[in-house]
DNA sequence: CTGGGGACGGGGCCC
DNA sequence: CGGGCCCCGTCCCCA
């Protein structure tokens, strides 16, 4: 969504909420990743070039717009907005895309509704057309497996019961693959403590492990106390890193608001750019942040994540829940007059 | 009041 | 050990 559009519609907003438009900011914004950049990639917002497997126009129907030729290059917004944030883009051309089947359902085609161009960007880097690859799976490829068609990647977790029937409804997301589950990931592990039985994938991770963190072992117990708050820590690096919420070393060009962690800034640089990476596979909605990707899953879902022990009833929040236990599950009424 | 979205914080894990 | 990313969660605001 192009900055003074999305300044109009913020009219009704606090002041602080509002993005702020700027006349004259430069082309690119500073590159925010703490890695080294790639100087051989400079001007990669002009030279990202997408996938050349077959690429849908986000204008166009989905029965209509398969082509075998990718467009030129992705529309990049104007006037009005001046500055569209580009993350920083990993390119990797040697990356077999999955061919588009023509067998995709309609119902799961789908882009985001704000985002201009018509390639999505997840966080990991990698361009796709925005149909009918999405980030409704919440699983980005990473390293674990490289995006498939919606109708063959496992999708998102979260495990979302049915909303009904009828061919209208795309399938529910089926169970996360092992992959996805840092849980299961730990299935995998071979390095077990044999004081708790915990797993890691490497020694380094179990050594910290018994160092640091495992109750029931013999390692030595340090701690990392904050100087600016009260709060310990076991490791020297969880309290680094809880030390940059005091620091806030990372700071938005745009508004000067400070944060944490760059991908804290990232997430925040969307606010002002009305990028939004994350769709939603049911209803096309984007939404800038994951979190709030996942919560809006649960919308479209008849038996929600957090349901109450006492009337059953379920709910897309925990703050929901709480809301609904503090105020009043009339069972739990009930249960208290017992 | 309820449900939902936006923005953000923090700990854990992997590389 | 640090960076990057994940998930979980909270708080606030709005319709």
């Amino acid at each position: 969504m192009p900055v003074g559009m999305m300044a109009k519609n913020y009219a009704h907003c606090p002041l602080k909420k509002r993005p702020i438009v700027f006349d004259d900011i430069p082309d690119e914004p500073e590159n925010l990743s703490t890695k080294p950049e790639d100087l051989s990639r400079t001007g990669r917002l002009a030279s990202i070039s997408p996938p050349s497997s077959p690429t849908i126009s986000p204008s166009a129907t989905p029965e209509s717009s398969i082509t075998s030729t990718p467009p030129s290059s992705p529309p990049i917004p104007t006037s009005p907005a001046h500055f569209m944030y580009q993350p920083p883009i990993k390119v990797e051309p040697l990356r077999e895309y999955p061919p588009i089947s023509p067998d995709y359902a309609p119902q799961t085609w789908h882009r985001s509704v704000y985002h201009p161009y018509m390639y999505h960007y997840n966080d990991m880097g990698y361009h796709y057309p925005a149909s009918p690859y999405s980030e409704s799976s919440l699983s980005p490829p990473h390293h674990r497996q490289p995006l498939q068609p919606l109708a063959l990647r496992p999708v998102y977790s979260e495990s979302l019961s049915p909303t009904g029937s009828g061919a209208a409804s795309p399938p529910l997301p089926a169970p996360q693959s092992p992959e996805d589950s840092s849980e299961k990931r730990r299935q995998g592990a071979r390095h077990q403590c044999p004081d708790c039985g915990k797993s890691y994938s490497t020694f380094s991770g179990l050594s910290k492990h018994r160092q640091f963190h495992c109750a029931a072992g013999e390692g030595p117990k340090k701690s990392f106390s904050c100087k600016y708050c009260e709060k310990v820590y076991v490791s020297l690096g969880a309290l680094k890193m809880h030390i940059r919420t005091h620091t806030l070393p990372c700071k938005c060009t745009i508004c000067g608001k400070a944060f944490s962690r760059p991908w804290l800034l990232q997430g925040h640089i969307r606010t002002h750019t009305g990028e939004k990476p994350f769709s939603c596979t049911y209803c096309n909605r984007a939404f800038a942040d994951r979190s709030n990707l996942r919560a809006h899953l649960q919308t479209h879902s008849d038996v929600k994540k957090y349901s109450c022990s006492t009337c059953s009833k379920t709910f897309s929040r925990m703050s929901l829940l709480t809301k609904h236990n503090e105020g009043g599950c009339t069972l739990v009424h009930l249960d208290k007059m017992c």
